[in-house]
DNA sequence: AGCACGCCGACT
DNA sequence: GTCGGCGTGCTC
């Protein structure tokens, strides 16, 4: 008899290893590893995974068949399966949660269950619980305890039972089309009937003359003019007859034209033959590729996918979460055409899913995507590329806490394929290993098309907001006033980090609180309400001050909105486009802003972070950035790493164009090395200065790091608890290991919870992972009384 | 997760 | 005496 290993769906320890399922005989030829199943599991069905198919089972009980089989083909890989199972080890997560991170969005089921009557005369007796209808939904919010009770009394009696809805994926997206009726004459007629200022009807009318056959959809009426309440009115007139077309989903949206390799500089082609001869020699070699902007680091990841493609190899090219730009896609798809995937989170389920369908297939050779694109399903890859690899959205934030970087290396070492780790600021972690030789380094220290770097300079704001009480600096906002006279563009970054306005009164000093967390309320002058961004909680923003009835309670602190109404009233007749999480929340306003941006229909473009990443404006001769320190002031040992990052990144946006560029740094600490070296591009420098500064304190890359954290609706028993795992840690670790906390979190309290943290620095714990492996072991029992604990394997901070 | 089993308080 | 609370352990 064959048996299955079956990963259920069930996150829990207990259930963290495989569980063993009779294949029954109409299900033989078809089950293989990788396809996904549904199972009984007690007195349940749910979905479980396929990781093995053996002759026999160490499980000494009778073993339950398999019921059905979900998936035709297998979803998940043999290699996936593999990277799995080290993954769940690696990250301290189920083996559950890592095969369900591997699919893409649409196909994870999300075993929802309906309530289905056996027969019509149950369905009528128990309205309370069908409304009439044979199958609802069973969702336990949607029942009280008197129902939940009955509902298990009938399924005991086999009155009604209990599905599971396995169809997540995802619809066709059919779209309305309109299409002319009327000929000719009927045309010139109805033009006589619209009123003179019935601009769209009119306007309707005419294209309908020359597109008479033409079922165009309402995005292309409205590219012409046609908005579509005209149409509807159109149709109820008659004129035009609706219908659904099928879209076929494209995430390129637009066409591009075909590219040529570009011939490489010397330093490229160096680059271009170390990589290409690990891909011909199938050597799984790491490099680090350093490279300012503009220093054509592209052209190298270009040409060497080229190579791999050559070699009938695949290729996987990561990028930053808000870089995925079509900028950069359009380049890299005009060189490979239609052989592109493109995986990023800005697409939809559906189209997330044909992209990841195409690759599966075979059909695309080259994946561009971000960190998640990382499991894509390609076969026999011959080149890993990580552009911005210190970037930290490479780091999954949640379960499983992967790090982008180490599952890359992985996937290379199983398919014998080359890593290539790009950056202009690489991380501390991947320099120091370039330069203890694990890593290759490759350099191109200069600038292809030579211009100048931009001209750095610093303002001290501690001197400017003596002066006056204004977020730019009359520096800054003469460059700004000169730049506007040129009609050249300006960007202006605010480092946003916990920066953001909140209320306070001027009499007594009152700060709006939110009740459930630790946290001043955010100001939200669009929707009028003072936000929690931890929780969600909303309310009125107040007129009056709840403890001393004062009316002098006014915001304070720095927003984007804030900043963009203080711009407006400093320039009136400058033309302001602000980017920052309200304005890109819909689908493609993103790529809107930069296209309006990029056309010059615009003078600043004005936002947080995500316009300092990737973006590049050749019109742009002017970047300020308003608050440089505001990540300083964060307790955490990366945050000059991310401050030079960021400064670096925007200093490398200006002057690319033939005029020279401009970038002014506003800051309260004008001396920190972070902003000073950022001002002359020295990553040099600042790696070895910030290097000592690690070594001092003992962090990384020196040491390895696990950061845990505990939770719980009562802080005594959080910090007990917190206690208790400390001990446990000190007692089972060597004493060479550093253990810091448990310490209440910067923010201790969120949704009524209270999180504590443990921080463990160490170099060498042989017993680490088996210690750490307990505590979770130990914490899945503790869980009925309320605690969570999270272990986070090499956290991005420490807060 | 979800359910059964099992051991202690307030009721027909 | 029983019904039902939720603490504990198991599900191939």
């Amino acid at each position: 008899m064959q048996v299955a290993q079956v990963i259920v769906d069930v996150p829990t320890r207990q259930t963290n290893s495989p569980f063993s399922y009779a294949i029954p005989d109409n299900l033989a030829d078809q089950i293989q590893p990788g396809m996904r199943v549904q199972v009984p599991f007690g007195n349940r069905k749910i979905t479980g995974f396929v990781v093995g198919i053996s002759d026999k089972s160490s499980f000494e009980g009778k073993l339950k068949p398999i019921s059905d089989l979900i998936d035709l083909y297998p979803v998940i890989n043999p290699e996936l399966l593999d990277l799995a199972a080290w993954m769940a080890d690696q990250t301290y997560s189920f083996k559950i949660s890592c095969l369900q991170t591997m699919l893409p969005g649409g196909m994870r089921t999300k075993n929802k269950k309906k309530l289905i009557a056996t027969s019509q005369q149950i369905c009528d007796q128990y309205p309370a619980i069908f409304h009439g209808q044979r199958v609802v939904d069973y969702d336990r919010q949607n029942f009280d305890n008197q129902s939940l009770s009955t509902i298990l009394k009938l399924q005991k009696n086999g009155d009604i039972s209990v599905e599971y809805d396995l169809t997540n994926h995802s619809k066709p997206i059919m779209l309305k089309a309109y299409q002319g009726n009327l000929d000719d004459q009927q045309i010139a007629d109805a033009l006589k009937t619209v009123r003179k200022n019935a601009v769209g009807q009119i306007k309707l009318l005419n294209l309908l003359k020359s597109h008479s056959k033409d079922a165009f959809l309402v995005s292309k009426w409205e590219s012409m003019g046609v908005t579509s309440s005209t149409l509807k009115g159109a149709e109820k007139k008659g004129w035009v007859t609706a219908t659904l077309k099928r879209h076929v989903r494209n995430p390129f949206l637009r066409p591009v034209k075909p590219s040529q390799p570009f011939k490489l500089h010397p330093d490229q082609q160096k680059a271009v033959e170390s990589v290409n001869h690990a891909i011909s020699s199938k050597k799984d070699q790491v490099f680090l590729l350093e490279g300012v902007t503009g220093s054509g680091k592209t052209e190298v990841y270009l040409q060497s996918i080229a190579h791999a493609l050559e070699m009938g190899r695949t290729a996987l090219m990561l990028v930053p979460e808000i870089t995925l730009t079509p900028q950069i896609v359009g380049r890299i798809r005009s060189r490979f055409g239609n052989q592109v995937a493109m995986l990023h989170s800005a697409m939809s389920n559906g189209e997330r899913y044909d992209e990841w369908q195409r690759i599966n297939r075979g059909k695309a050779k080259v994946v561009v995507g971000v960190r998640s694109a990382v499991f894509a399903p390609l076969k026999n890859i011959g080149l890993i590329i990580m552009d911005e690899e210190h970037d930290s959205s490479y780091k999954q934030a949640d379960n499983p806490r992967y790090q982008t970087r180490d599952v890359a290396k992985w996937r290379a070492a199983y398919n014998h394929c080359p890593v290539v780790l790009g950056s202009a600021t690489p991380s501390l972690e991947s320099r120091a290993r370039a330069m203890k030789g694990v890593y290759t380094l490759l350099s191109l220290p200069h600038r292809i098309n030579r211009h100048a770097l931009p001209h750095v300079s610093i303002v001290d704001m501690k001197t400017e907001m003596a002066k006056h009480q204004s977020a730019l600096s009359t520096q800054l906002a003469d460059a700004i006033q000169d730049r506007l006279d040129k009609h050249e563009q300006i960007i202006l970054l605010l480092n946003r980090r916990g920066y953001s306005a909140f209320l306070m009164c001027r009499d007594c000093g009152y700060v709006p609180r939110c009740p459930n967390c630790d946290i001043s309320l955010t100001m939200h002058k669009d929707t009028h309400t003072l936000n929690c961004h931890y929780c969600g909680h909303k309310e009125p923003i107040p007129t009056m001050c709840p403890k001393c009835h004062s009316k002098r309670i006014r915001f304070y602190g720095m927003g984007s909105q804030q900043l963009e109404e203080q711009v407006k009233n400093m320039f009136p007749t400058a033309r302001v486009l602000r980017m920052d999480v309200d304005t890109t929340r819909k689908k493609g306003s993103h790529e809107a802003i930069i296209d309006k941006f990029g056309a010059h229909k615009a003078d600043i473009l004005l936002g947080t972070q995500m316009i300092a990443k990737g973006l590049d404006f050749p019109e742009v001769t002017l970047v300020g950035v308003l608050n440089a320190d505001s990540a300083l002031q964060f307790p955490d040992f990366r945050s000059s790493e991310r401050t030079f990052e960021l400064l670096t990144q925007v200093s490398g946006r200006s002057g690319r164009a033939d005029k020279t560029g401009e970038v002014i740094i506003q800051t309260f600490n004008p001396d920190h090395y972070a902003i000073r070296l950022a001002q002359t591009q020295d990553y040099e420098k600042f790696y070895a200065t910030e290097m000592r500064v690690r070594h001092e304190g003992k962090y990384p890359p020196y040491y390895y790091t696990v950061k845990l954290t505990g939770n719980s609706p009562s802080e005594n028993q959080t910090a007990s608890e917190m206690f208790g795992i400390m001990n446990f840690l000190k007692k089972n670790l060597s004493p060479k290991a550093i253990i810091l906390g448990p310490t209440p979190k910067t923010i201790t309290r969120i949704n009524n919870r209270y999180y504590y943290q443990i921080i463990i620095k160490y170099r060498k714990e042989p017993t680490l992972k088996a210690t750490l492996d307990d505590v979770l072991v130990q914490s899945q029992k503790n869980q009925r009384q309320g605690i969570q604990i999270a272990i986070d394997n090499e956290p991005l901070d420490f807060m």
